[in-house]
DNA sequence: CAGCGCAACTTATGATCAAAATTTGGGGAC
DNA sequence: GTCCCCAAATTTTGATCATAAGTTGCGCTG
């Protein structure tokens, strides 16, 4: 088990504390990692047979993200969001987000958009089936294409920031409510780039995001 | 000299990396860090005293947030901004900047106001002395109390990662020419916040973000 | 319920290994 | 004879680990 870890750690020459930094990553949009659970650096360590630098230094670019929090008493934490920061974060997700649907609706091809739809069909796929870390994943995955096409690095690491945030309360109300009743405006966002609708692409993206963030924040 | 550093470093019960990377943001945004400067561990372990670990930790955790940015061979350098990415950034600040002015318009109180009629004192002092570095750290601490006023963490934090990223070529900038010509629209932001005018104070900060990055931007 | 001690964890150091960059030297072309 | 380019050696820097030292929190005892 713990030579499994290692085996998958040890893959490409890519350092070690960027291999515990992506595991630490998925875990926190995808993975187990519920809000208000503890991260301790030995509990990593053997979990993933790395050793304490690559951790110490994991956990410290993951909490400059905002996808862990630090306690005062040099603890650390996935954070557990309460209403005032969910709404804080469906203003900071309305402010970023539209614009990188303009500017995406200025710059996407028909690659792109076949890209998309391809996303988009297996993420309807991961719902149908209940699949919920697949949703998750397709879902994540349909944004990240968009937001690179906007070719907006930073805003595009402003967003990922706030993804990290809200992950983990996605994923448990996912978990408690299934995969129905998911909002999916895709479709809408997919036929604004095709006709290069920067203003429909936004619109489709602010309704994306007011009514997921309004889902979490509906089961508290 | 290095007994110097360290004697700094060793302040309160303050973690050593917490005190390397408060050193080595501070050098980012008022100073001597230029764009394109290669920052290296073995450096900063010899001039500041520290140890590796903590010098790695910070570094990481700044390089998260944008103040830093890690070449392909393992390599760290303060990022050379060009006129896309700058641009971005301006877009980013206008997405940002307004709506943290917003909330803070529907927060502050008279001692808030207080504080950043004080801060803006003693900015102005500094601009008619010539200080440079007077000036860039009151700039900072007026919107950096201005973003706190608004209560809204997530974004406070995502502007601060912006102006890590366009800390150093500020600096650049007021160097070649000097404290004139820099914007001021603060005496406008204060006025609206006393009488609580959420798009007036939009305006002014507006105002403040575009001449400022368009100076920045002028100068290449 | 206050004080004490134990256990778990974090912080930090320095050593060691690996990789990249820089310098150096030789050979060939003009 | 001078200049340039390529390759080998050196040196600088980064990555990782093992371990020591210091905190924190918790449970136990009185």
């Amino acid at each position: 088990m713990a030579e499994n870890a290692a085996e998958a750690r040890t893959q490409a020459g890519m350092p070690a504390h960027e291999q515990v930094y992506r595991n630490l990553r998925e875990a926190v949009l995808f993975g187990t990692l519920a809000p208000g659970e503890p991260v301790t650096i030995q509990g990593l360590v053997e979990r993933l047979g790395a050793g304490m630098t690559p951790v110490r230094e994991a956990i410290r670019r993951l909490t400059a993200e905002g996808a862990l929090q630090a306690l005062g008493n040099r603890r650390i934490e996935v954070p557990v969001l309460g209403a005032a920061a969910l709404e804080e974060l469906t203003e900071a997700r309305l402010a970023l987000e539209p614009r990188l649907a303009v500017r995406a609706a200025g710059r996407a091809g028909p690659e792109e958009v076949a890209r998309l739809v391809e996303i988009d069909a297996r993420l309807d796929r991961a719902i149908l089936r209940g699949d919920i870390e697949g949703y998750l994943r397709e879902n994540h995955a349909f944004h990240s294409v968009l937001n690179d096409t906007a070719q907006a690095p930073v805003m595009k690491a402003l967003t990922e920031s706030l993804w990290l945030r809200f992950g983990p309360s996605l994923r448990v109300v996912c978990g408690q409510m299934g995969t129905r009743h998911l909002p999916d405006c895709h479709k809408d966002l997919v036929r604004a780039l095709e006709v290069r609708d920067g203003a429909a692409a936004a619109r489709a993206i602010e309704q994306d995001v007011a009514q997921g963030m309004e889902m979490i924040l509906q089961s508290l």
